[in-house]
RNA sequence: GCCGGCAUAGCUCAGUUGGUAGAGCAACUGACUUGUAAUCAGUAGGUCCCGGGUUCGACUCCUGGUGCCGGCACCA
């Protein structure tokens, strides 16, 4: 005799246990109607499944978002009902959920094509309009794997071995098709009805580069087909704001086949990068670092020291001259040391904080290669930290509000912290990585940010924290990284004497705050759709004339803007003002300076941003007073 | 690197069972002297990614590369 309490907090009592369809139905037929799943005490149910006891439940329809998961993974289940029907020899694998939609991986025996996808789709309409039942059933795991034998499913029996013995397993069925999931699904296919499947992929089963490739088929599904093609319109607006389209349009590199990976910056482009470099070179300076350069070829010998060229060779360009081998600097650590170990130092030198931006070439593999955001030859904002032991949570606590520091002038306040501890491997006492890892985490928990653990997922020879930011198209990318090394300065020789006259190694932090300039501008140029802030505009104001009469006065506004410091042009030809104005904001220039003959009388412009906001005709005064407001301390007057 | 797709003018793209290419925008020239998102007219522009093959003939078909795009793996 259950007593239900629905999240409202109502209760109703019932004579005998029923099913959350049956509770649905009791609340009303529209509900009834809607119910794709339920939740019984929190545990996310099918709506076949029976309420015995006194429970808080839930229904859930497609619009919650658990609800909208269910639709999205009974759509995964529903492309094994298309496929095993149109290509019976198909293996299936896997069909998660996943944001904004679903996929499925499947072996083929041969490679799938568009024209599969397109016939998959269309069987997977077929199906929906049937609008058939999905039913549910439990078995025990010798069940499920004789069901998986009779139906010829390898992958599937692999994952039914894997299942503790005596666990419960749900069988869903599809009409004929069978398949084995956790569930919840829907309790009929006509709750499905906004998919669409979107691409085709390769992908490795168990993500094991050793295993066989699989296709991978991604979905998106949607309570219903408004929001579907919202959900399409929204990723053609992302697409718009990709910064390899951007760049294009705004001249602001290019790549070219002879250098793949490597960037040709125009002087648009160069313009931006210059003044992030500028930016971050003062912010560094503040914050007690000490700029230096380091080579870019360095002889073999100081990679096998380092022991990058027994882990990375494979990822590192070489070059040869005199019989003797080279390589092109993949990073800058062990230059660092070099310079560190110039001269005996002391305890008192230490924290020891070295800059560089850094240019480093790796061999990435070719099929990582996209745009700025995963290059060959890049340059990092680089820094190394010689510290003692004790120093370490001081620095990273220093080190992690200066990175979200930066991140906030730069306009980015989402930023995904992780804290990668040792791996099984690790080198080193156990208690120096007990103390540096407590130290991360206090320093982590310092912000008052969330964070995320990655247990195992640290370097060898320390733990890290990453910081990661998405692109438009919601691809996480890592920026930021400090990185604790307890090996690398033991191998180079590093040390320093401490208080008591011994000789200690000192602890290197690797840290970076942008991790590249070029990721970096990749990101910020699709955070800012290419409408850069002003101080990074690579053209920061044009100068407009209304007819040719106004020529030498906007001549020498230029003149005089320029020597204000600012990034300027004059735009005289000969087009209508709204041409101009047409084109300059396309090319996202932040300030349209419109000068007519009233503007010449009276040392004045018309102001208009490139938002399309006209702010009236101001003195040439008041202008540079305004933007050197909005420049703030960016702004270096040469006047 | 792996799976799939793509590669034609500076850009975005069309090119119909194989008959040596076309549009819009941009560029250039001329006219127009213009007040807040496209003035009009004209001109020029191509090794159809590269190599090999089939064919009387290849942008088109086959084959080997390269690069790019979407994933996967990788990203110390």
């Amino acid at each position: 005799m259950p007593i239900v309490t629905l999240p409202d907090g109502s209760q109703r009592r019932f004579d005998e246990p029923l099913t959350v369809m049956q509770l649905a139905e009791d609340i009303g037929p529209g509900l009834a109607k809607a119910c794709v799943a339920g939740k019984i005490d929190g545990v996310p149910v099918d709506a076949a499944d029976i309420i015995e006891h006194d429970a808080e439940v839930a229904i859930l329809t497609a619009k919650d978002a658990e609800g909208l998961e269910v639709v999205r993974h009974s759509c995964a289940h529903l492309i094994g009902h298309a496929v095993k029907q149109l290509y019976p020899e198909a293996k299936m694998a896997i069909g998660p959920v996943i944001e904004d939609g679903f996929y499925y991986d499947i072996d083929f025996g041969r490679s799938a094509t568009p024209e599969d996808l397109e016939a998959i789709e269309k069987r997977m309409k077929e199906l929906i309009d049937k609008g058939y039942d999905v039913v549910r059933e439990y078995v025990d795991r010798d069940r499920a794997m004789l069901t998986f034998l009779h139906r010829e499913e390898p992958y599937k029996q692999e994952i039914v071995r894997e299942i503790p013995e005596g666990e419960s397993i749900r069988l869903y069925h599809h009409e004929e098709y069978i398949d084995m999931c956790r569930g919840p699904h829907v309790p009929n296919t006509r709750h499905l009805k906004a998919f669409k499947l979107t691409k085709l992929a390769g992908a490795y089963w168990r993500g094991d580069a050793e295993k066989p490739m699989l296709t991978r088929i991604y979905g998106t599904a949607w309570p219903d087909k408004k929001q579907l093609k919202a959900y399409l319109k929204r990723l053609e607006e992302a697409e718009k704001r990709d910064h390899r389209k951007l760049a294009r349009k705004m001249d602001l590199f290019h790549l070219q086949e002879e250098a793949p990976g490597m960037v040709f910056w125009h002087p648009n482009g160069w313009t931006m990068y210059q003044a992030l470099e500028q930016y971050m070179r003062r912010v560094q300076i503040e914050n007690g670092y000490q700029e230096i350069k380091t080579p870019q070829v360095v002889d073999l010998s100081l990679w096998k020291k380092s022991g990058h060229w027994g882990h990375y060779s494979e990822l590192m360009f070489t070059t040869e001259s005199e019989k003797r081998d080279y390589a092109i600097k993949p990073m800058n650590c062990p230059c660092h040391v070099q310079v560190f170990n110039q001269g005996l130092k002391s305890y008192r030198d230490l924290p020891l904080r070295l800059a560089e931006f850094g240019s480093c070439h790796r061999n990435e593999p070719s099929g990582s290669l996209h745009g700025l955001m995963r290059v060959r030859g890049f340059t990092q904002d680089d820094a190394h930290i010689f510290c003692s032991e004790k120093q370490i949570q001081s620095e990273a606590e220093a080190f992690i509000a200066l990175t979200l520091k930066v991140y906030q002038d730069l306009g980015f306040d989402d930023v995904e912290l992780k804290l990668s501890t040792r791996p099984d491997d690790f080198m080193g006492e156990p208690e120096l990585w007990d103390r540096a890892e407590a130290g991360l985490e206090a320093a982590l928990d310092a912000t008052g940010l969330e964070w995320e653990l990655q247990p195992g997922e640290g370097a060898f020879y320390g733990p890290k924290i990453e910081f990661s930011l998405r692109d438009c198209l919601n691809r996480v990318w890592q920026c930021g990284t400090l990185q604790l090394d307890f090996n690398l300065p033991g191998r180079l020789g590093a040390q320093f004497v401490d208080e008591d006259g011994a000789r200690k190694t000192p602890v290197m932090l690797h840290r970076a705050i942008l991790g590249s300039f070029e990721r970096f501008l990749g990101i910020l140029i699709e955070h800012y759709a290419g409408a850069m802030p002003l101080w990074l505009a690579p053209q920061q104001a044009v100068i407009l004339n209304i007819t040719d009469s106004q020529r030498e006065f906007v001549l020498d506004l230029e003149r005089r803007l320029q020597k204000f410091g600012l990034r300027v042009k004059a735009d005289l030809r000969n087009e209508k003002i709204g041409f101009k104005i047409r084109e300059h904001t396309l090319q996202k220039v932040p300030y349209l300076l419109v000068v007519g003959d009233k503007e010449v009388e009276a040392d004045s412009v018309a102001l208009r941003t490139r938002s399309g906001e006209d702010l009236g005709t101001m003195t040439v005064d008041e202008l540079m007073a305004r933007l050197g407001d909005e420049l703030g301390e960016r702004h270096s007057s040469i006047a």
